[in-house]
DNA sequence: ACTCCCCAGTGCGAGATTTC
DNA sequence: GAAATCTCGCACTGGGGAGT
């Protein structure tokens, strides 16, 4: 994996391209995984870490943006790089570090189920295959990460399908991923969504398990797993 | 005027299909 | 049967077009 190029923010025209300033005043275009707003995040010359990548047929952008320094206290760095929480919830679930979610004795991406895929499907040697959707948060309000920053009707029916999934006797969680340390819990954005907010209640209330874990990154990408918070509905 | 639907944009993994 | 290639779904906003 290519190291890391300092950069800073310029425009974004369109939810997948940003322009990016790099340190020798070159603007390149780049590629961005996360189609989110990110509104409180790339404002004007923010600092951003890019990821080199080789332009080909099948690509037009010589950089991926991987992290923003978030402008607000305390600065944590955040991942902008949507592969990167399914990455680390794959790592986590295999050492069965999850409450609720360990003994595995297979693990299984990117699973199809219903008119949804789920992100995983474990085998645990001592209950029911159990469907693990993974949600990453980059929304933070006072100390409380908030999913979705906006409305997913996506989101909703991944829900909902989980929730009938546990009704008929199956197994199912979501894990929520905070690639950022200033966070106490995490909450549905109901104001955003209330949707959403309606279906994770609904999703507990029948049984789907609900997690959420903390890393802290680093400038270079590194993440540090900072351990489990508190899923508030 | 308003609502609804479709599409662009890139990368990745899984499963299906094709080729040897 | 194995390897290569193709297709689909997912991540999700915002603009444009069609319809009411």
């Amino acid at each position: 994996m290519p190291a890391l190029v300092a950069a800073r923010f310029v425009a974004r025209p369109n939810r997948f391209i940003v322009m990016a300033r790099l340190s020798d005043g070159r603007l390149v275009r780049c590629h961005m995984a996360d189609p989110g707003r990110l509104r409180e995040l790339l404002l004007p010359d923010v600092d951003l870490r890019l990821r080199p990548a080789p332009v080909g047929a099948k690509r037009s952008t010589a950089y991926s943006v991987v992290l923003v320094h978030a402008p607000m206290a305390p600065r944590p760095w955040v991942s902008l790089d949507t592969t990167l929480p399914n990455r680390l919830a794959g790592d986590l679930l295999r050492r069965g570090a999850i409450r609720g979610l360990g003994g595995c004795a297979a693990l299984r991406r990117e699973v199809t189920h219903g008119r949804s895929r789920f992100d995983f499907l474990l085998s645990p040697r001592r209950a029911r295959d159990t469907f693990v959707e993974v949600k990453s948060v980059t929304l933070v309000v006072n100390g409380v990460g908030r999913f979705p920053d906006a409305p997913t009707t996506r989101g909703c029916r991944h829900l909902r399908e989980l929730t009938d999934h546990v009704r008929a006797g199956g197994r199912a969680a979501v894990l929520f991923v905070v690639q950022r340390p200033d966070v106490g819990s995490v909450r549905a954005h109901g104001e955003t969504d209330p949707e959403f907010a309606r279906a994770l209640a609904m999703a507990r209330q029948a049984g789907v398990m609900l997690r959420a874990v903390r890393y802290r990154l680093t400038a270079a990408g590194q993440a540090l797993y900072l351990g489990p918070v508190p899923v508030r509905v």
